[in-house]
DNA sequence: CGTCTTAGTTGCGCCTCCACAACGACACGG
DNA sequence: CCGTGTCGTTGTGGAGGCGCAACTAAGACG
């Protein structure tokens, strides 16, 4: 089964951390397997949700629109990450839209079927928990910044978030290797493309970053950090 | 045991959902009571967690502190309500600090008690996933808020959020029961005192609520709503 | 290789909101 | 009743950042 070859791969993931080989395997034999490609959506923001995610391959990008029709970057998940969680554990629609960032894979477990596996594997349950406690400690922490800090802290902010969770070391610095544009850095931290570029110019001139079309190398963490923490 | 009488007050709160009596006395039996009074804490920001509560009576304000000495207000908890679980269930130090509002109780479980027990009855770990969703689910559309929401509509929005959770109807409208003071409104929706103070004289002069010192009635609630939602 | 499209830059005016300061209102305690 | 402390109000100035517009740069495509 197709599903298996992931094994060796998810035993890695926080969420199935402590289980035996042949509970890991039940598990993964009982998802199914979806591949959305790049651009396309896992789900859509209010739809019904009935699916649990783990991803296995590629990037998801979470976003919800305002009323006016503004939208905003909640969230960037990269593989090995749950997600649809929220609300397939929860009530019933899904709280953003989840797009592909690249093409994905990911292993999909039906509500009634993961509601069954936790109370087989209690477990699991518990990693579902701490993976949950920690979502949401990160965005107490996010709401925090965004409540308090001004616009180039969490520009900086942002930018470091992004390179630890998908950034790749390359000779020079850290490449946040994900199509990134200044509307999405913009979306993610609360504020325009205009100040964002702004943002990126300055630092670029003062060799903290190189910048260009979609992509961001960060070559001096250290002094972003220093923005960021002030 | 003391414990008990609160049994018929947990049974309607959602982390006991759909337990068996004699479990349910089960868990109760492994907490410990703990009061605190007004004003004093169950836990302050950073200290290691090792409890997980569900508070009985009262209400707990929690707060974090930024880097500068800013306080910002994330969140505000009544009775039925779990907390400490982001902490005690997943890493290791309460990512707020946690004041009582009024004088407080709470049944708490030490954490390696707390895991025992989910292990043992995985309809509560059911439940404290689908809590715990509901907290992403808030804390995201919080952000979103925060991230594209003008001032006064924040102020309309966390004043209906807190009518919603914690306030009484007197006859003359809704009455937010709790000391509220400027200070806390604007810890509470990211902006400063002067603008709140600002904000609300505007509503009073619209008759759409009246406030005194540290107390907000709200006269108008479709009014404030209206505003909240553009 | 020229054209079209999309992303990014930068200047400028304006508006929200913050910051500070001075004052008024109310509660508490002797 | 008066002093003292806390809370709330309001005026004024200024800054940060938004919004628009005009321009440049970089791919994409035939």
């Amino acid at each position: 089964m197709e599903n298996e070859q992931y094994i060796p791969y998810l035993k890695q993931s926080i969420l199935f951390q402590g289980m035996s080989d042949t509970n890991l395997l039940e598990v993964v034999r009982a998802g199914r397997l979806r591949r959305v490609r790049d651009g396309e959506y896992f789900f859509h923001e209010g739809d019904p949700a009935r699916i649990l995610y783990v991803l296995v391959e590629g990037r998801v990008k979470f976003t919800q629109v305002t009323a006016e029709g503004e939208q905003v970057i909640v969230r960037m998940s990269g593989p090995g990450e749950m997600f649809g969680a929220v609300a397939a554990l929860g009530d019933a629609v899904h709280p953003a839209s989840g797009e592909a960032t690249g093409d994905c894979a990911a292993l999909g477990w039906r509500s009634d079927v993961i509601s069954g596996l936790l109370e087989q594997f209690p477990r699991m349950a518990i990693n579902v928990v701490r993976f949950l406690a920690g979502r949401v400690k990160e965005f107490q922490d996010r709401y925090r910044e965004l409540a308090t800090e001004r616009v180039e802290r969490r520009v900086a902010h942002g930018l470091l978030r992004l390179s630890v969770q998908i950034g790749k070391q390359v000779e020079g610095g850290i490449l946040i290797d994900l199509t990134l544009s200044r509307q999405d850095i913009a979306e993610m931290t609360g504020t325009t493309i205009f100040t964002v570029s702004r943002t990126l110019s300055k630092w670029e001139a003062q060799g903290i970053i190189e910048s260009g079309r979609e992509r961001v190398l960060v070559r001096k963490p250290d002094a972003l950090r220093a923005i960021a923490d002030e």
